[in-house]
DNA sequence: AGCATTTGTTCGTATAACGCACAAGATATC
DNA sequence: GATATCTTGTGCGTTATACGAACAAATGCT
């Protein structure tokens, strides 16, 4: 059955989403922006951009001074009401620090989106990647510790979607590319309910994650502990690691509610 | 001169803001909602509600199981749209994480916003409040270290609108409560160039924090560390955590780009 | 000063979005 | 299993929301 255009949708509200696509238009790279640049963005007329500006500055979600548009911090509210209506996100925190405190690693709580894992939760110590990671951040799914756990919890169906859409790409010259290999990976990851990523996303980076379920053994987030592959052995993930990060989702996953 | 109303406003777009009550309308409490709650709690009418969460899900920011709605992790893009724009955003978190090394408590930056501060970043180690914080909460500005560091770095005509707008409640018994000595304070802040508020948003929480400003020496940010008073004298937060936090957010301000 | 670019505004128009009413489906109760 | 109640889906007539073009005004550049 043919997926309806959006816009032959009488269910449709397409003034909200042209809103929203402008709010998603700002970036690190185009923080503040003229009403004839948001139009030539978002690809809309002029008025119809300066429409929504006008009601953004409003509404309080953006302010203006009278050239520059800017987004304000009334924006996050929009994230923050999905994080907290999230089951586990209150109760991973303190255990998260625990985890840090612990092992002395960047420890991160994700979930999937399309092809994507972003980061709902995150207790940073030494900086491991190049780029910045914090709570709203993306990473593709296929070469990251959590996102590959986050795979192996898909339905079979789902995981089949997954894999006929994702489009495979070096990151490293370690990052498996093989498709037959990244299923052996994935399925690895399943049977043995934890997922170790050496260097395949960025160069140095270590991940090693675990699954958060609720009661029924679905697969909700993704825990992990990523290092330095100069700080930390392969071995030592496994031995020292593995046995925190195993204990702390399952703790994790004990406190969701049902 | 008076403000029109939003509904008069013919550069009003309201169906936006009416997709955008839908979205806040998630919470903690409320996770997910049939379509009936929906239209309840946001005054609409059922038909209005059920077109704006069809077009949610129709865009991934919300999913159905075919009665209840939820939020999806691409609303967190709406969020992280603001974060990656703040100047100081990327350049902080490396040395808030430097401060946490050294000083072994929560480091945290955030933004004011009407009468609340915002988390915009956070490296937490132990928990010292009973709520968890993180990237998108919102406290009240008048008792925390970073509120009154931001309401500092006002302009007096900002300021002078703040004192009128803002309710003063006691959170503790130490809240400091009396418009007079709330003044006192946010002035010595100022002259001062730090703040510090033991106890008055919550019973055992300690917190210090400085400005971060741009070039031109307005204030942006604060950046904070906290600590709980059964771990940390205020003499100590004197003269080991200021020096460190002062020294942060002066890297900060410098690493702000024009 | 002149020209180019951007922004503000008006206004006629189309249709997007509305809400009501009723049908259909789901759930609870007996 | 039947009935009552509540919730959701849908059609449709209507309205007013939102649209975009065109022109004026403001700003910026040379």
């Amino acid at each position: 059955m043919t997926k309806v255009q959006a816009s032959e949708d009488k269910d449709y509200v397409q003034s909200l989403v042209r809103g929203l696509e402008v709010i998603r238009t700002f970036s690190r790279y185009k923080p503040r922006m003229t009403l004839t640049e948001v139009a030539q963005q978002t690809g809309m007329t002029r008025a119809a951009a300066r429409r929504f500006l006008l009601t953004l500055v409003r509404e309080e979600y953006a302010e203006t001074d009278g050239k520059y548009f800017a987004l304000r911090p009334k924006v996050l509210d929009l994230g923050f009401a999905y994080l907290s209506s999230l089951p586990m996100w209150e109760v991973a925190q303190p255990i998260m620090r625990d985890v840090v405190n612990v092992l002395q690693e960047s420890c991160s709580l994700a979930v999937l989106d399309g092809l994507d894992i972003v980061y709902v939760a995150r207790v940073p110590t030494e900086r491991v990647m190049t780029i910045g990671l914090s709570i709203g951040s993306r990473l593709p799914a296929y070469c990251s510790s959590m996102g590959r756990t986050l795979l192996a919890g898909l339905p079979p169906a789902e995981l089949a979607a997954y894999y006929d859409r994702v489009k495979i790409e070096r990151r490293t010259e370690r990052t498996v590319t093989n498709m037959v290999a990244l299923k052996d990976a994935i399925e690895t990851s399943r049977r043995q309910g934890w997922t170790l990523v050496d260097q395949e996303l960025e160069m140095g980076l270590r991940s090693i994650a675990a699954p958060v379920k609720n009661r029924r053994s679905e697969v909700l987030a993704a825990l992990n502990v990523s290092t330095h592959e100069g700080r930390t052995s392969i071995e030592t993930m496994k031995t020292r690691f593995l046995p925190v990060l195993l204990d702390a989702a399952q703790r994790i996953s004990a406190a969701v509610p049902q």
